[in-house]
DNA sequence: CCATATATGTGCATTATTTCACAATACATT
DNA sequence: AATGTATTGTGAAATAATGCACATATATGG
């Protein structure tokens, strides 16, 4: 039976994480595993694996495990990526325009319905998918008349504000933040960051600690 | 003084963090700062960017704040950002190449020596860096020869394993995967997981929630 | 139908991380 | 020099997350 405590954070990124090779399965595998293997896949402890699913029912069958297809299945409704949701990017430079033709976004249902640029010279260009791209001062109203909630953030850092500001003004409702500064909270508006330089960071760090030893 | 005990892996990431706004200041901007004010330009407690620092040393002045020169030097001495790091990108799909073209990696230092692809309509390719595109059985060699200590993956996700070991087998030392499984555990080889579309997951389920109340 | 093997769900102990709160220190002003 | 204000560094408390270990449930084979 569900929980009513509130669910850890690194749960809900872990979910995620147990998919991925959930996906793999069904296509090619037992239909059932245990927690102890889907940990291993995942590079997790078996325990955590089931009290992350605790929080949310009792999805296995003691004694056997967790049937494949129907685990998936849970882990997409919590998730709420068992619908399609609507994405923009801001910011068509190199990042920007490999995210537009992402088939790992494509694949799980995020649509890219808007791609903006402040940039005159790239304003009107086409793009493959069929999109042109459009002035950053069209955000908002695009947005709005899209429905997109979510907003993509691969601009410079310093125009990464004003998207975000734009992206709000526009009714979108989560922004996934690439660039190196951080977003003022915004009313309404759930930020994510994914600075990749953070993470070449933290394997640096790791590196040099092991050269000290 | 620096203390012995273990440094908290959410720790390393935040010195990166800070030291993004601590750039922006160092051009333009007052000389110090208060660990009150760098926290709020990174959406972080007070004490926590404190006692962060503090793992590493006494960085500031009481009553006055941290010179942000000299915080920004000594994050980047304990990041070992303050030095050049060879890369090398397997998978030149759409992210793969516009990783190669970074802007944010190459003005922190991270030099992309060698790009690979098991593709061999794109093997040979000259890539606008300059850099020609490799088979993905010279990974190896080309590693080795070239001194490459951190290689990204972004091929597709049943390639990445492969890509992995042979990452391993040419020296390098750690790996940022961008595919959507779980690297198995290479001996020697730090291993640090950059799917975007968990970025992605997580938010929604935030939204989700957010709908439900 | 009992014994054995397997694997879940979960209370509890442990470990990790964050935040508070305050003594210690620096600077400015008079 | 004394006083007031600002801000660090840090011990201790609070909070959060993880992992153990076992009762509980299912399946299988004799």
């Amino acid at each position: 039976m569900p929980k009513e405590s509130k669910i850890p954070n690194p749960t809900i990124k872990r979910l995620a994480v147990y998919s991925r090779p959930l996906e793999v399965l069904l296509e090619c595998g037992p239909p059932v595993i245990s927690s102890e293997k889907l940990a291993g896949l995942c590079g997790v402890n078996p325990a955590q694996v089931r009290k992350d699913l605790a929080y949310f029912g009792e999805f296995g069958i003691r004694g056997v495990g967790y049937n494949v297809r129907d685990l998936l299945q849970a882990i997409k409704g919590i998730l709420a990526t068992d619908r399609e949701w609507a994405l923009c990017i801001v910011g068509m430079g190199h990042l920007g325009s490999s995210l537009v033709r992402s088939e790992n976004f494509k694949k799980r249902g995020y649509m890219v319905k808007a791609a903006f640029d402040s940039d005159a010279r790239k304003v009107g260009k086409k793009l493959d998918c069929g999109l042109v791209i459009q002035a950053a001062s069209e955000i908002s109203k695009t947005v709005r008349k899209r429905g997109i909630e979510i907003g993509l953030i691969t601009t410079p850092p310093h125009e990464a504000q004003r998207a975000a500001h734009l992206l709000q003004e526009g009714g979108a409702r989560a922004i996934l933040n690439f660039t190196t500064i951080q977003i003022r909270k915004l009313k309404a508006c759930l930020i994510e960051n994914a600075d990749l330089s953070v993470k070449l960071e933290n394997l640096v760090y790791h590196l040099e600690q092991l050269d000290k030893i």
